[in-house]
Order: C-alpha cells, then sequence, then structure tokens
DNA sequence: GATCTGACATTAA
DNA sequence: ATTAATGCCAGAT
C-alpha cells in the first residue's frame, strides 16, 4: 500500500460529524510526522467524493489555509452541516468533535 | 536523476 | 509560552 493510498483509505473512515488531525492521519499511516505528506496528498488528489478533505483539519483544530476553492469559509460550513460545532476562534472543539480511531479500530493494510 | 516545494507535526532552544 | 529547525512523502521542475 502506498503512502498516499493509505492515507485516503483512512481519511474516508473519518466519520461525520468527526474531524481528524493531519498527524493523526499520518501516524495511521506509518509515520507520525508525515503529516505534511498527508497533506499534499490531500491537495494534489480532489478524490473530494472519497475523502472528505474537510474533516481533516490541523491537530489545534483550526482549519486548513489553503483549502481547494472557498477555503476555510467552505471547509467551516461542510463540517457545521455536519453538526460539527465551531468555537470562536473558528476551531473546531477537537475535545468533542476528534475522530477517535480506536472507535473503528483501524487497520489499514 | 537531483532538487525544491508543499493542506503539518514534533523536538529543541 | 514562543520561535527556529528538522523530518516526513509524493509530485513538479
Amino acid at each position: 500500500m502506498n503512502f498516499n493510498d493509505t492515507v485516503y483509505a483512512i481519511v474516508r473512515q473519518i466519520p461525520a460529524g468527526k474531524v481528524a488531525s493531519y498527524g493523526q492521519v499520518a501516524a495511521l499511516a506509518g509515520s507520525r510526522r508525515a503529516s505534511r505528506a498527508v497533506g499534499y496528498a490531500l491537495h494534489r488528489n480532489p478524490y473530494q467524493y472519497k475523502v472528505p478533505c474537510h474533516r481533516v483539519v490541523f491537530k489545534d483544530g483550526s482549519l486548513t489555509a489553503g483549502f481547494g476553492l472557498g477555503g476555510k469559509a467552505l471547509q467551516r460550513q461542510l463540517l457545521e452541516a455536519e453538526g460539527v460545532e465551531f468555537t470562536d476562534d473558528g476551531r473546531v472543539d477537537m475535545g468533542r468533535y476528534r475522530w477517535q480511531t480506536a472507535e473503528i479500530g483501524i487497520f489499514i493494510t
């Protein structure tokens, strides 16, 4: 499994109404510091219909600075539509909406 | 084929 | 607590 495909497989498992950080995805993909590769993988691969990129946010819960078209506004809109709560800082309430990988016991082969 | 860049995170100072 | 440097992977030049 390529790192890229692994990333997609993981992000695709993120349930609606939850958000995962790049580092988390990277860690699940094999390297916890490969968060950069994760973000770039999503950037160049418009698998939007398969990969809910909007559910992938910063570790702090802040939104991506260069999210396709619409940027943070669109991302926030999508997340709010899923029931994700936003703070006054425009960040996601990670304490409640952070994706618990243990929930599905993800195990990418 | 080598080098640089890019949706980040972590560690050290 | 904040700032700087390093690491990671894949694509583009």
